[in-house]
DNA sequence: TTTATATGTTGATCCAGATCAATGAATTTG
DNA sequence: CAAATTCATTGATCTGGATCAACATATAAA
């Protein structure tokens, strides 16, 4: 058995994601890249240089090339009604993918904008498909990925279907967390990158009633905040306040999976 | 230009999807499904005796080893909460497509269940897999049709993140309409297969809100109903209160593409 | 440094839609 | 067939969270 990995808490835009955390792992792995550190540069992946907070990774039509993993940082993507108001649909973490809602149609449907410094590879999609047709493993994990998106994207339809206020911002802050977790850092301290604005928006809330739970939450006890900060004191009585399965992972897994 | 369709009314269940209308046509057909009419039997693609209403297709947590297409009838999947109370997550209509979330870990995060007497084309994933290895184009249809489906489940996320109930209900009835059309029914009038109950719980909302919406529509001279019965009458009117983009296709299409 | 501009917190009020309740079809069952 | 059950409509009331408003704190600009 593997040592267990050290806890780090750490600003996102402090950190690189080596390719081991990566979604992309069985991409980039199999080409050669991340290797020994953080590798010789790349055959298809490219790492541009970064984004600094606010600037867009991609705009809302903006013609589809390349899917983009992110490094260091930390990315929203959002739609746009026609009156110009903004549906935030993700935040995107070190390790995550971003779009994969732009294979359909060769569009990107959503725009993609850096929260803080951000770094993210880019990887071609032409170049992944025609790899992915001499990788067996590296289609299967592409499809994989995919499938988890849609499997996210339910589970956040159920939380704005019918989850309230208070159940909503503790499955979002559950969920950081698992996130935070899997890619090795801390699940239980860590700073939003994102806007209490941005919080409410996508979780179909007043920003307003962001904060006011934040603070309730703070005087029950279950977390701490400090501007950004976040330190969950209470993760067990959180996750009961969420209203979903709790324990391990927040995704309902019947088993755990073979490999 | 071959003539343009002529448009049907039928309740789902009468009526078979050839598999040139399916979202799997680029799956069926290389494979030699479909040609003659409904085609013999099948290699890989399995046609099962129909559902009767009520029965699953299959249940949640149950393993993976099939994509299912719909061939007539429709179906709903759904997840429940610890309470057992359930999120209907969605309906799906003949030549769509249904268990893409369960290829990630290999088990159905949702229960699938039959609205109406329903028949459904089984693919088992394996063969598709390989088969997928040896046409790209196969490839690449099924990594369009995982798109789309996150692309739609984004779009969800805008109606239960920030509309109103009656924005919500008119995006429901537009939807419809455009995924019967494309399917070569009337986009006009046709039998909704799922309950009040079902369609308030899909879009968050209480069943007697929905029962209000729609005579409200109707008294607003929007549509008639009767029952299941569906029939839009002033379909431009109903889509400006989606609050939505409307024109021909209910998602954000920046320009038609290419195929 | 001071001034301006985002961003966050807290209070007071209001309303869209949930919930509770009663009644009326329609479909199923015995 | 009637009885039971499910499903839909409509009304009356209640409430969670939105909205409006005032102020505080941070960050950026000058």
């Amino acid at each position: 058995m593997p040592t267990r990995k050290v806890e780090k808490v750490v600003s996102l835009k402090e950190i690189k994601v080596a390719c081991q955390e990566c979604s992309l792992n069985e991409i980039c792995l199999p080409v050669g890249i991340g290797q020994d550190d953080l590798g010789r540069p790349d055959s298809i992946i490219d790492r541009k240089r970064p984004l600094t907070r606010g600037d867009h990774l991609f705009r809302i039509g903006a013609p589809f090339q390349s899917l983009f993993a992110v490094r260091s940082g930390s990315l929203k993507t959002y739609a746009t009604s026609e009156e110009g108001q903004e549906q935030v649909m993700g935040f995107h973490l070190p390790g995550e993918l971003v779009g994969l809602d732009a294979i359909a149609d060769g569009f990107h449907p959503l725009a993609a904008r850096a929260l803080e410094t951000t770094s993210v590879c880019e990887i071609p999609f032409r170049d992944l498909e025609t790899l992915s047709v001499q990788l067996p493993g590296l289609q299967r994990q592409l499809l994989r990925v995919m499938s988890q998106e849609i499997r996210d994207d339910e589970q956040n339809m159920v939380i704005l279907g019918q989850k309230s206020a208070e159940e909503r911002l503790a499955s979002f802050l559950i969920g950081l967390s698992d996130r935070f977790r899997r890619r090795g850092f801390s699940a239980t301290q860590f700073n939003l990158s994102m806007s209490r604005s941005d919080i409410g928006n996508y979780l179909g809330l007043a920003l307003e009633t962001v904060s006011r739970l934040f603070t309730r939450f703070q005087n029950e006890g279950l977390l701490r905040v400090d501007r950004k900060h976040i330190e969950l004191l209470d993760r067990d009585r959180l996750c009961m306040f969420s209203g979903s399965r709790c324990g391990g992972d927040s995704t309902h897994r019947a088993r755990p999976t073979s490999r």
